[in-house]
DNA sequence: TATTCATTTTGTCCTGGACAAATAGTTGAC
DNA sequence: GTCAACTATTTGTCCAGGACAAAATGAATA
């Protein structure tokens, strides 16, 4: 039932790229794979999740060397610390909604969520919904997840019920004819996150842009095109914390170089926060300040 | 403007491993990427280019051998061939509907592209919105992809487009209270289309089913604990033409043995054509068939 | 307290070899 | 002529171990 995964398996399951893999067991002997009758890595199940673990806590900024370094019990303590709060972190909703929220994701009632979710949305209304609820949802399940309270699966259910919403929230929207500015929304091709993208949508089509939305991974060279065939006035990235921060700034300028000086260049996420500044490139990492620098476009 | 790709940004693009690239170049002699001062691969935009191509061909059961040995002229003859008849292929709708949405694609008509959309889909119901026009857009778009008609960002706003049709529709169903059976609906991580599931829970929850989707690339053992969390019937996973078909066969007999065999387990999706068949696996490639497995089930 | 410089850490790339699974081609029996 | 069994070729992925540049850290200085 648990068969082991060989090392393209764990490559596609944690993100960690084969190199990685094997230079991390030649250094610090961890991993530690078996080997099958061909001399090949096959990954025991809890070294598998050893590794999402390890992944998770390295995209919040902990270094391999001293990860590895810890005992198992200071690795779950580490999980368990709070990351360091966000700036502007908003005013937090009555928390009567989101855990209510968070126990029907945790009961598995599907379609109890999908209605909390529905109804919290309508109650609050689309923008405090996404601002407040959203949010908080996010940062609860992505803690959560790392804790190991939550399985992939529940946080997989989450995810696509909130994208549905969202999305359909998107598509009743008034299409406004013509509205100002015209933005681009996409992600660069080696981030897979969605769901900052539809937020950042959802807030400034309240706002009267007319957004078109490319999904996730579209290459450098098509967003330029994009922007040029859609006469787009802003192109919006979103990059999410598990973005590798050190391809962030390279990507950017050269995306920046490929694009009209009069187009203007978002980086938003809390993959943008600690970005370098670029010329031309404007970092938003919360959604109020891509709100407030719309409006200031208008 | 037009920077080269090293060997990573290129797996990437493509899906094709380093470890491939390498040995193309290596027995092939194509691609050829020239070197930077350090020695690393950097792959010119032609280069990338044609090997898409070939990765699109090769998708479709060519092999890389042929396609090297192959001329330019050849190349593009292949792309422009038609794929084999798929067997059971639905009445093409009004050729109006179509031909109309791909003009206004090519158009970079964004609005004009939503609204086409939703009207055809309101004019013909979901059903046979679902089984004839998106059908065929999605060959349509695929085929001219290939031949080289079609940007990636095109392609990306048409997907992206269906895919938030799609959804809105879905949340617009009434939610059958205790709809039989109970569909789990899914992706094994190694695949990442999502379109061909959101078809299938459109019509599997126009006919009275339970839909419950995790959306794509749930882990194997995700999947066998969400069926038991979620008390799932079926267990239905999405496989695309563009899934290596090497990998079907194993995935699925894993998955089996991990699932209790009251659960059944459905592989659609045109990945899901040529599979040898596995005991409690039921292939169902083509969307009326799921159809009608359903109906038989109830 | 800030800024510069040296040192360590870390991810990714390299070469060239190996092998198993899949595919194609060949032979022989019915 | 069709089908099955067998051999040869093709092809993707894995391995070892070395190398290097970019980033992070820590020390020394202004």
């Amino acid at each position: 039932m648990n068969s082991m995964m060989n090392i393209g398996a764990v490559e596609r399951d944690t993100g960690l790229g084969k190199d990685t893999l094997r230079v991390w067991e030649r250094r610090y002997g961890f991993p530690q794979p078996v080997r099958d009758a061909n001399g090949e890595r096959l990954y025991p199940d809890d070294q598998v999740d050893r590794l999402r673990l390890i992944k998770r806590l390295m995209d919040q900024g902990h270094r391999p060397g001293r990860l590895f370094a810890a005992g198992e019990d200071e690795l779950l303590q580490l999980a368990s610390a709070q990351p360091p709060a966000r700036s502007a972190c908003g005013p937090e909703d009555r928390a009567g909604a989101t855990a209510d929220i968070l126990a029907r994701l945790k009961a598995h009632d599907a379609q109890g969520l999908s209605q909390a979710l529905k109804q919290a949305m309508l109650r609050q209304g689309l923008e405090l919904f996404v601002l407040n609820t959203v949010a908080a949802l996010n940062r609860a399940v992505g803690d959560a997840w790392m804790r190991g309270e939550l399985a992939v699966f529940e946080e997989h259910l989450y995810a696509e019920q909130i994208k549905s919403l969202l999305r359909q929230a998107i598509g009743n929207l008034p299409a406004g004819a013509d509205g100002r500015p015209r933005i681009l929304l996409t992600t660069v091709p080696e981030e897979r996150h969605v769901l900052g993208l539809l937020m950042a949508e959802c807030l400034l089509s309240l706002d009267g842009a007319t957004c078109i939305s490319l999904g996730a991974q579209t290459p450098l060279a098509d967003i330029a095109q994009a922007a040029a065939a859609h006469r787009a006035d802003i192109v919006a990235l979103s990059f999410s914390s598990a973005f590798p921060a050190r391809l962030t700034g390279p990507l950017l300028a050269q995306l920046r170089a490929m694009l009209p000086p009069a187009v203007r260049l978002w980086a938003g996420g809390a993959g943008s926060q600690r970005l370098a500044a670029i010329d031309g490139v404007e970092a938003l990492p919360t959604l109020e300040e891509a709100l407030a620098a719309l409006r200031a476009a208008n």
